[in-house]
DNA sequence: ATCTCTGCAAACCGTTTGCAAGGGA
DNA sequence: TCCCTTGCAAACGGTTTGCAGAGAT
């Protein structure tokens, strides 16, 4: 799992900051399963000796290093994932909940069109967009 | 303000609800401002003698008939605003927080090229993009 | 030894809810 | 009259914070 690019946690030192087993207990979860988008509350029943305030100021630490991206899915929480490849857009499912990504390249040339129509410069945030996934649509 | 096509808050009477002097100011508040994302909060301060949980309850009516969209610009807040026109997305400026609108158009073949590429189907909730808008951007 | 981190408990913020009184139709 | 709607106050869910003690370097 993680390819040298890849970032890790041993980074956090780099910094000054210190890896305490609370840190690398919650680093091990986002490694353990790469591909899901995990909420401070997840991250905490699968941590029951550490504390939930410890959880949430990981995870704010963890994205300030760029381990850790925050992603808006719509709803009430926020779900981090890892920092890995390249980057993609959020297809959320309304129907099961499912979170598909997809490359930037669907938008095709959305931010040219943008900007020569609106002046509006796009940034490089994640879109996140709502629908049916091919299970749901049947 | 308003063309005859526009709902009115009248048509709440039309499913049985009643036209309460508070619903009344509610709507009031987001006639007098067309263009703005209001949110729950903006509207209990510009009606200070309406109950906040009156607010949060009449916002929902309001959605529920029709009258107003519920939008997700990415913060913590809700936003909501009067329902006119056809469908368009947001553009909000992560520097001064403004908020376009931008017609349907921009995104193209988006759906068509995301249904063939991944099996999802776009459904029509709104879409949210984040950059700079063209004041910002310079 | 130093200075960051942790756990705890309490605060926070936006929103929701139960209930009894108010008031449209 | 009927029963939808309001105000109030309390609860809620997710997150943040102040502080004293624990622990990484």
């Amino acid at each position: 799992v993680g390819s040298p690019e890849d970032p890790a946690v041993g980074d956090l030192r780099r910094s000054g900051r210190r890896l305490t087993r609370q840190r690398a207990a919650i680093w091990d979860v986002f490694v353990a399963d790469p591909e899901r988008h995990l909420s401070a509350e997840d991250v905490a029943a699968a941590l029951p000796d550490v504390n939930a305030s410890t959880v949430y100021r990981t995870l704010d630490v963890l994205v300030d290093e760029g381990l850790l991206r925050r992603t808006d899915l719509g709803g009430e929480r926020r779900y981090y994932e890892r920092v890995r490849g390249h980057a993609h857009h959020h297809l959320v499912c309304e129907r099961c909940g499912a979170v598909e990504h997809v490359h930037d390249d669907v938008f095709g040339e959305l931010g040219v069109r943008l900007r020569a129509e609106t002046g509006f410069v796009l940034g490089d945030r994640e879109i996140t967009l709502f629908g049916l996934c091919s299970a749901c649509a049947g």
